[in-house]
DNA sequence: TACTATTTAATTTTT
DNA sequence: TTAAATAGTA
């Protein structure tokens, strides 16, 4: 028992975490404060010095990276491999219980889980068929409705539909919907956090043997938990159970995917005897970033109430630079970002974040045109791109004939001559008969379908038939090239013109290579295929496999989450686009937002930089902004202003920010606070935007462009304009 | 069935 | 602006 090592480098909150004795506890980890080495420290503590066999452990985190740094850290602790200690995310570890538990589950033993692509596809196979309106029935509104409603743990008829026919509509729908994944086999996300849930409610012996297993449950990004997490947690914790649950609740970004903060208030609620250890120590920025990043949160209202210190240098202020407009701002910033790798600082240690993925392109353009190697995080993964989507349809297809969603990927994909009346008729039978789609197809093929269309249905049914019985017993990645050969598909990509076609193959061939590399938990009792397509699923890889390459790192403020650069820009904090005009008028959306702004502020080690343009190309049309409110939050002293650009030749553009800590220009109109950019609200013509101004006093006119009413001149004398 | 024109809408995305 | 989805045409 090696006491000294788990407790050696940790401060004194830490260490209360990590030794604290077996009962609830809650611990608010501050940015950067050693969030994840106090839940590892406490894993090995647990193991080997109160001598916990690693087998009644349960370690949750949201990502299947955190699940795999948090396994490879513990285990580099101990210095030995702990296979028996449950790790994995939430979907992970219920995905686990329903395999091994899925008769009691009420699921077919192949079950496959969907994404949210097929998902979204499934819902909208579903409107076709009851022949609802798209523009009406918006299907992705139908997806989230539905997934909030499993997030909450509610069925269709635990949901009432306040007599209000839309959403009786949207119950049916969610009803239908479960019909349709019932009859497939098919379980989405929500649907394994719920079903893992109602297996442990519903039978109390099975539930009585986790909870006897699982005594501490070690929980990561506590804050991010929704509805039914928290309630498959406290099921498995029970009476007895000792849950050890790490979180940040100012860093809660994820409440529009029915993350709830709200249970980290409540955890002292639930278990009474739970204790409250705060880590506020970070040692990760600077004192003027913590000082920003401090200030900035304080202006929320709903919070546990932490303050981060540090005993690290003031550091450099913080950097400030208002742009013309998008361009100006990219420019600025690949200007400091040459600088920095000009001065021999690896380029991978920068970072430029923003709000939505939109924003990306006017900083690559910045980029290339550098000449600096850049990489953007997000986008497409590699599971989920088409072809490969297009080769686990085949896939799980000969895995069960009856999955819908793959079957109609993939009737016609390559072409084959089975066009949408075909597929249509198949649907209208499965429909009447409430039947597969394959079923429908060999029912219909030899008399209601036409001859060519008929043929072309069997040959498919053929293909499937013996695409099954050839990879029978073969190893997976053969199984795998197997599907992606006898389908058509390489050959189909192959007749592609121009570059596209020949990324597929190589995907495709990806594809195989993950097939071998790709080796399934012995213990549980499913086929290779099924695993591998469950791991598809549930783990859909990198964003990007590109070869290493030291680049500047691009990401929304979303993604960068959990990392940290010693240098940071934050791009675009403009009211509207940050924070999110979608979220500006809702309290709660605001405080979000703010929370993001706190999360963008600690990424930064060294050195912060903040940029706003005043003006912006935003859906092909010019717009002028104010400097985001989270801007002003920061403290004048811990600011510097940036202002390369001694006056450009330009309107008095100067803008006068909530603090006036920029000068304000003299302008038409300056002293009744109109300025360019300015937004005002009309009787008539409602909300809108300076666009111009001339003369002064009483007759100065001003240029408005109305949301609505389009751009007018009006006479400040007499248009009553109201400043916002 | 495949290509092209037109329309529409526009956060964030751990699984 | 632009990307994606839909509708229309060869």
């Amino acid at each position: 028992m090696d006491v000294t090592r788990i407790l050696e480098d940790l401060n004194d909150a830490q260490r209360t975490a990590v030794t604290a004795p077996p009962a609830p506890l809650l611990v608010i980890a501050g940015a950067g404060s050693g969030k994840t080495r106090v839940l590892t420290h406490r894993a090995a503590w647990l193991i080997d010095v109160e001598g916990v066999s690693p087998q009644s452990l349960l370690a949750v985190t949201f990502t299947n990276k955190a699940a795999a740094e948090m396994r490879g850290r513990i285990e580099s602790l101990l210095g030995m491999p702990v296979n028996h200690l449950w790790i994995g995310t939430f979907h992970g570890l219920a995905h686990r219980l329903l395999r091994r538990h899925w008769q009691e589950a009420g699921l077919p033993q192949n079950f496959q889980i969907i994404d949210s692509d097929d998902q979204q596809r499934l819902i909208k196979r579903l409107l076709k068929n009851l022949e609802l309106d798209e523009s009406r029935w918006v299907p992705r509104e139908i997806q989230y409705f539905i997934n909030a409603q499993k997030d909450e743990g509610l069925r269709p008829q635990h949901i009432d539909d306040d007599n209000d026919p839309q959403r009786r509509q949207f119950i049916a729908l969610y009803k239908s919907y479960q019909d349709v994944c019932e009859r497939g086999g098919l379980v989405d996300f929500a649907e394994l956090l719920l079903r893992a849930h109602e297996l442990w409610r519903d039978n109390p012996e099975l539930l009585a043997h986790y909870q006897a297993r699982f005594r501490h449950l070690l929980v990561d990004e506590f804050q991010d938990t929704n509805a039914i997490q928290y309630a498959w947690l406290r099921l498995l914790a029970g009476r007895d159970g000792v849950p050890f649950a790490v979180g940040d609740d100012d860093q809660s970004i994820y409440r529009w995917r029915g993350a709830r903060v709200e249970h980290i208030y409540r955890f002292q609620k639930d278990f009474p005897k739970a204790s409250v250890v705060k880590l506020e120590q970070n040692y990760r920025s600077t004192a003027t970033i913590l000082k920003a990043a401090n200030a900035v949160i304080a202006n929320n209202g709903s919070r546990m109430g932490k303050n981060l210190w540090t005993e690290g240098a003031q550091g450099e202020p913080i950097r400030i630079y208002s742009a013309y407009n998008e361009r100006d701002e990219a420019d600025f910033i690949v200007g400091r970002l040459r600088d920095w790798s000009d001065q021999g600082n690896p380029r991978a240690d920068a970072a430029v974040l923003y709000r939505s993925n939109a924003q990306s392109r006017v900083l690559e353009e910045a980029l290339i045109n550098a000449g600096l190697p850049y990489r953007v995080y997000g986008g497409l993964r590699f599971f989920e791109r088409a072809e490969i989507k297009d080769a686990l349809a085949y896939l799980r297809l000969i895995s069960n004939r009856d999955d819908d969603s793959s079957f109609e990927r993939v009737i016609n994909r390559p072409t084959r001559g089975v066009g949408a009346r075909s597929v249509e008729s198949m649907r209208a039978y499965a429909r009447a008969n409430s039947c597969s789609m394959w079923r429908a197809a060999g029912a219909i093929a030899s008399d209601e379908l036409g001859g060519r269309a008929a043929s072309s249905v069997l040959a498919f049914m053929t293909l499937i038939e013996r695409m099954a019985r050839e990879t029978q017993g073969l190893e997976l990645h053969y199984q795998v090239d197997h599907a992606i050969q006898a389908s058509g598909l390489i050959e189909f990509f192959r007749k592609e013109k121009g570059e596209r076609g020949e990324t597929k193959i190589e995907n495709l061939e990806e594809l195989v290579s993950a097939a071998k590399g790709f080796s399934a938990d012995p213990a549980e009792e499913m086929s290779a295929l099924d695993a591998f397509l469950s791991h598809a699923a549930l783990e859909a890889g990198e964003g990007q496999a590109d070869a290493w390459e030291d680049c500047v790192q691009l990401m929304t403020m979303h993604s960068a989450k959990g990392l940290e650069f010693p240098l940071v820009f934050l791009c675009g904090l403009e009211d509207g686009l940050f924070p999110h005009q979608r979220s500006i008028s809702d309290p709660a959306g605001l405080e979000e937002e703010r929370r993001l702004c706190y999360v963008g502020i600690t990424r930064a080690k060294k050195i912060l930089y903040v940029t706003h343009a005043e003006q912006r190309r935003l859906h092909g049309m010019d717009s002028f902004s104010q400097p985001s409110r989270f801007i002003a939050e920061i403290p004048d002293e811990l600011v510097e202003e940036v202002r390369p650009r001694v006056h450009v030749s330009r309107p008095v553009h100067t803008i006068t920010r909530p603090r006036g800590r920029l000068s304000s220009g003299i302008s038409p109109g300056a002293e009744l606070g109109i300025r360019l950019g300015q937004r005002v609200r009309h009787g008539k013509f409602g909300d809108g935007v300076i666009l111009n101004c001339e003369g002064q006093g009483a007759h100065a006119r001003v240029e408005v462009n109305f949301e609505t009413a389009g751009t007018k001149w009006l006479v400040l004398g007499y248009a009553n304009l109201d400043l916002m």
